[in-house]
DNA sequence: GCCAGCATGTAAGGAGTTACATGATTAT
DNA sequence: ATAATCATGTAACTCCTTACATGCTGGC
């Protein structure tokens, strides 16, 4: 057994997060996660939760609850010594799981014999709106970073993050071009 | 509901894998499908099985089995008019899943904070030192591609994949190079 | 009047993985 | 000798998603 030697990483964004803040409720941790997409896939609401009751049975976290009106109670989750441990651990250990993509519009490009010229260059076309759309939103939050102590790192991310998307979009718009120019031959 | 309008995305990876080739055993295109890594994750073993029977059982391929010995019974698929034109409803679709990343190194580099310099210069090191690999056989790939009659998007997916690499490997020696530089401030 | 934001949680299930079982042949 | 290749399949499980339930407050 000992299939696996931790927590999914999930768990550690989720105590990564925790360990850039202070005290926080699992409302604005799924807030947070969401800007993660750039750099790894933001979880649901729900596994959101489920992520920090699994934090705080394994003792990384200490919770405290706050009656609120009119809403759920809330709880407000602190990343411990242990936790702080834990995520030293992850960080430092041999092993770090591969990268995984997820490329639909790669796949249905890698497809393309399946499909007619316009088809595949409509695709592409809306594939570079949306990366230029994505790069203002990260934009936002670079912005944010950017004046904020103890940012540095996650500001990197950002900046690598960035760079992901920008040779995508590139690569689409060089696509679309070559796509363009050769009606019939695409090699 | 109405909450999926087709296959898994693993499907047409499948389905689409048997509209370049011929007639296919699970095994074969299991084989294939490790090298859609680059764009695409591939699925495990058993998954590849466990697709080619959704694929049959809704008729999008034809299955035949051919006695082995000392092996179990070989079964060849082959893709069919509806398969095709299913792979082609999808291609056309209006909507296309979104790319999600999994960068594991970027998500340590994210909360770097936590870990030391050594640290995190050893992790950007040993990545660069896999992504170059990756590389390499991923141009492996590419060269069969490029002789192969049929393959031109493929190719095609197969330089982009390439090119995101390329980002990677530049991007993490850029953050060596910055984090030696400049030893206790890292922003 | 309606939608967004705040705030958490449960139920059902899909997608995918790991590990195992079986066993002949060929290459190192 | 032993590992890799060929070849499929099942069981048990994890991770994560979708959809739903609840209900107040504040902005347009």
């Amino acid at each position: 057994m000992a299939k696996k030697r931790g927590l999914p990483t999930t768990s550690y964004t989720v105590l990564g997060l925790l360990s850039l803040g202070d005290e926080m409720s699992g409302y604005e941790i799924r807030k947070w996660a969401r800007n993660m997409r750039f750099f790894y896939w933001s979880p649901a609401q729900s596994q959101v939760y489920l992520e920090l009751d699994r934090l705080h049975e394994r003792g990384l976290v200490t919770a405290r609850e706050v009656p609120q009106e009119g809403k759920p109670d809330k709880k407000l989750y602190r990343i411990n010594h242990e936790g702080r441990a834990e995520l030293q651990r992850w960080l430092a250990a041999g092993h770090t799981d591969p990268v995984v993509m997820k490329h639909s519009v790669l796949l249905k490009l890698y497809f393309g014999h399946m499909g007619d010229h316009e088809t595949l260059t409509r695709l592409l076309t809306e594939y570079v709106a949306e990366v230029r759309t994505q790069q203002g939103e990260l934009a936002v939050v670079q912005e944010f970073m950017e004046n904020e102590p103890g940012f540095e790192y996650p500001a990197l991310a950002a900046e690598w993050g960035y760079r992901h998307l920008e040779t995508d979009a590139q690569m689409a718009q060089e696509l679309i071009d070559r796509l363009s120019s050769s009606p019939g031959e695409e090699a």
